[in-house]
DNA sequence: ACACGTTCTCAGCAGGTTCTCAGGGAACCG
DNA sequence: CGGTTCCCTGAGAACCTGCTGAGAACGTGT
């Protein structure tokens, strides 16, 4: 079981490194981003496990570009917990599992493990809902193929009803997902923003899939019609 | 998102639940594994966490009990490291997660916003009454398999029916599971309500399930004619 | 400083939903 | 059969919810 790992703090990388080739692992070590995303693209590893937080590229950065190569090896990423990003954006950029340092070794190795197990799949990371995808590297969204361009509040709304599409999500719920918890307003934004979104992934495309569930909220529908 | 924890040891499971409660999560905590298993049958969790020693019942047994029940609520395990159960096998038991203890909180809250983002697999969960399929997660009814609008006083009175499916129950058991406590009117309300219901789910079908008992309420059968 | 895009608030409207009431019927009892 | 009780139903009033246009506030880049 071939591993990359991308950890510029030597010591850390070290004893990861040593760890996991008393499990029976063989380990390449990158210490910067861009020789970790040249190791990732030029060979097969089973499992790559990215740092987040790298000299000179961001660790979502080498995630790009290594999916972009069409390279689907599973990808782990270790997360700061007062980074700039939280755990959630991980997903979203593409990887498969993150863990927040600090980490136990061992849960380290049964990721690991759980994800070679998983195997990469052959999967473009986009999000589908009927005619509508997203794609959330590259952060579009497009209907029936046409680009649409979207603000990033509702990027985020769509982001939030494709993972949830055919289900009533509540307005109390997108509140929740969207908005950051400070927010102190009325319901009305999320219908204001229903309006937006309609406007611009239904109503020129001539498709219903934002409908409303009166007294309960909204659902994104993979029916269109 | 609800949570539920099964953890034998009082005082753990009340820092965990504590914790929990602070990051936004509602949890219910179940001190044995009877227990653990009946609650995460009955009520729909986004995340379940189950302790693998128990008093009575493993936890792998309660996993297994659930899984039988189609539920497919994510499972996090808490397994010991000197346990007689090692690591991998928390896998092949068909936990999607597990840690080691003693694991950080953080660690933890990680976790199980990975399990809910990935969410349940699959999800069958539609109430059946005859012909008549309710499905709480789209919000739908459906008779013989076409859709029936419904308001949400209709809505709500349906599921309880359907829950309560060929049972009597009185008017005022309507009144006390529909209608919040703060209502002072009149049994009426249910009896025009009813009347409503007959209009839309066995009149248009030319079935008859909602019948009445006279001076005791009324009964969803689901022997249709 | 200015123009622009984005976010958010507000108020009014349209239509759906809830509930009350009163009259008519059906079931039950002696 | 007559009286009583219970249930059904149509009409309508009060209420609530969600949609929308207008515009204010804010930030960003020029």
């Amino acid at each position: 079981m071939r591993v990359l790992l991308v950890e510029d703090e030597k010591d850390l990388a070290e004893s990861i490194r040593r760890g996991l080739t008393n499990e029976g692992f063989v380990v390449d070590v990158a210490h910067d981003g861009v020789t970790g995303a040249w190791l990732a693209v030029e060979n097969p590893y089973d499992v790559a496990v990215l740092d987040i937080m790298l000299p000179g590229k961001h660790g979502y950065q080498i995630l790009k570009e290594i999916r972009e190569a069409k390279i689907w090896t599973p990808v782990l990423m270790l997360t700061a917990k007062d980074g700039e990003y939280d755990q959630t954006d991980a997903f979203d950029l593409g990887a498969d599992d993150y863990l927040t340092k600090p980490f136990s070794f061992i849960v380290l190795v049964a990721h690991l493990r759980a994800l070679i197990r998983r195997g990469a799949p052959e999967r473009p990371v986009t999000l589908t809902v009927g005619s509508l995808v997203l794609d959330p590297v590259r952060r579009t969204v497009t209907r029936q193929g046409s680009p649409v361009a979207l603000t990033p509040k509702e990027y985020a709304i769509v982001q939030y009803l494709m993972r949830n599409h055919d289900q009533v999500v509540s307005k109390a719920e997108i509140l929740d997902n969207v908005w950051d918890a400070a927010y102190e307003g009325s319901d009305n934004v999320v219908e204001v923003y229903m309006g937006y979104l309609r406007k611009k992934i239904d109503t020129p495309f001539n498709t219903t899939t934002l409908t409303t569930v009166r007294g309960m909220g909204y659902c994104l529908v993979s029916d269109e019609r």
